[in-house]
DNA sequence: TCTCACCTCCCCCAAAAGGTGGAGACGGCA
DNA sequence: TGCCGTCTCCACCTTTTGGGGGAGGTGAGA
């Protein structure tokens, strides 16, 4: 059985969707809220496996609350339910998107699917998959798309280092010193000064700074990963 | 009416896909290729709209044939049909998806899906949307709030710079050198010195190097959108 | 065996970068 | 009015970087 919540301001649209819902044998609507601040105790008092949250309401807007449920549900973790979230919306702007991924979101939908679609994308999410509009997964594959785009030629410049080369650029683009790429390959550092000219050269660099942004460009280190706490 | 064109090296699982497929009033299967080589030419005997391809297949695998269909047409671009392909297999390992994104795909989906949701997702793609299997989906989103997700208390470090403090930085992100940035921003080179010592001192760096990394980090410059070309 | 690519290290040197301290000009704000 | 932050520039200094050689050692392959 799917535990479901649903919160929305509107108190009409939380009763449609959560009739549709009720209605489907394995789920079951556990708990309704009107506003973030409430879906957020009624989350952890209800303990919902799926929660449908609009983005527009008052107190606390729908991507606040699921970045503060998730934010808690995460520090619990003693493995009761991984709750997982849905946003449910009527408008699908980018700025929205990104956040409501951010914050942890599971799905990404517009108001306007079929109740069947609605179903579904909970059983979808509720499996462990996720499930956005159409149009959203539409600009993500662009966005990834890009990322890896130029990756492909840049890479092909990469592959004209040696392994070792390549182990330098690596740390030149963790913002390393040459005298601390030396001590963490354990070699001179009049060694990693060679390394770093035949680097720069093949690639036709000129600046450490500059193979910084090859390594980024091309992928070998990825944005996001790294906590900057030179 | 969506012209659709099914490529599987197996005669049967086409002939399966295109008799459920052509069963739809608004579908109609205009042809079939057993290999990426035949798949390009029918592609461009037939103007499908939708291809469904596989990606194991004889002579040449379904990802090849995606980009290079996909590639001749936009080089056409004549406007005839912007041709959309799904990625239809039994595997979904990273590296299938990652290279059929690439190659353009809008859809990637595993073959055990219902036929129902095959034909919503042929619909979907000719739409104009995009459609991913729910597990593929799930791994995009972490990706991508993976990406998303440091920089948000980085940019808050961004935020005790100076608006010209920003502008040097995203020079230093670009690669270049205190000369080109004040050749750049129309300043002497002493001035570019000196901001670019306060941003390092402000954000706790050593290096314009370190700033480049801190730079990608937090967003300011974002990786696939350069072309590496110093 | 000889060659070649690779890794390792050295020296010297010029250029760039980064730190420190100071200074004038401008605009907002108390 | 005076204070403060910002932008602009300067001079001086140390450290780092990057380029130009050269040189020894290793292992794979012709």
């Amino acid at each position: 059985m799917i535990r479901v919540m649903v919160v929305d301001d509107q108190a009409l649209v939380r009763r449609g969707f959560a009739l549709v819902l009720d209605n489907e044998p394995d789920i079951q609507v556990v708990a309704e809220a009107g506003t973030g601040l409430t879906a957020i105790a009624a989350a952890r008092e209800h303990q919902p496996d799926i929660i449908l949250m609009d983005i527009r309401m008052p107190e606390m807007d729908g991507l606040e609350a699921t970045a503060r449920i998730l934010q808690t549900e995460k520090k619990a973790e003693a493995g009761d339910t991984p709750c997982r979230v849905i946003i449910l919306t009527t408008f699908d702007p980018d700025e929205y998107v990104f956040r409501a991924l951010r914050a942890g979101a599971s799905g990404f939908v517009l108001k306007d699917i079929p109740p069947e679609a609605l179903v579904e994308a909970v059983r979808t999410v509720a499996d462990g998959g996720a499930m956005l509009a159409p149009g959203i997964t539409q600009r993500l594959i662009s966005q990834f798309a890009q990322k890896l785009g130029t990756g492909r030629n840049l890479a092909e410049r990469l592959e004209r280092l040696t392994a070792r080369e390549r182990e330098v650029l690596a740390a030149i683009a963790d913002g390393k010193s040459n005298a601390e790429i030396a001590e963490a390959l354990f070699i001179g550092p009049a060694t990693v000064k060679t390394h770093v000219s035949s680097v720069l050269s093949k690639l036709g660099l000129r600046d450490r700074a500059q193979a910084v942004v090859f390594a980024y460009e091309c992928g070998l280190a990825n944005a996001g990963g790294r906590d900057v706490g030179f």
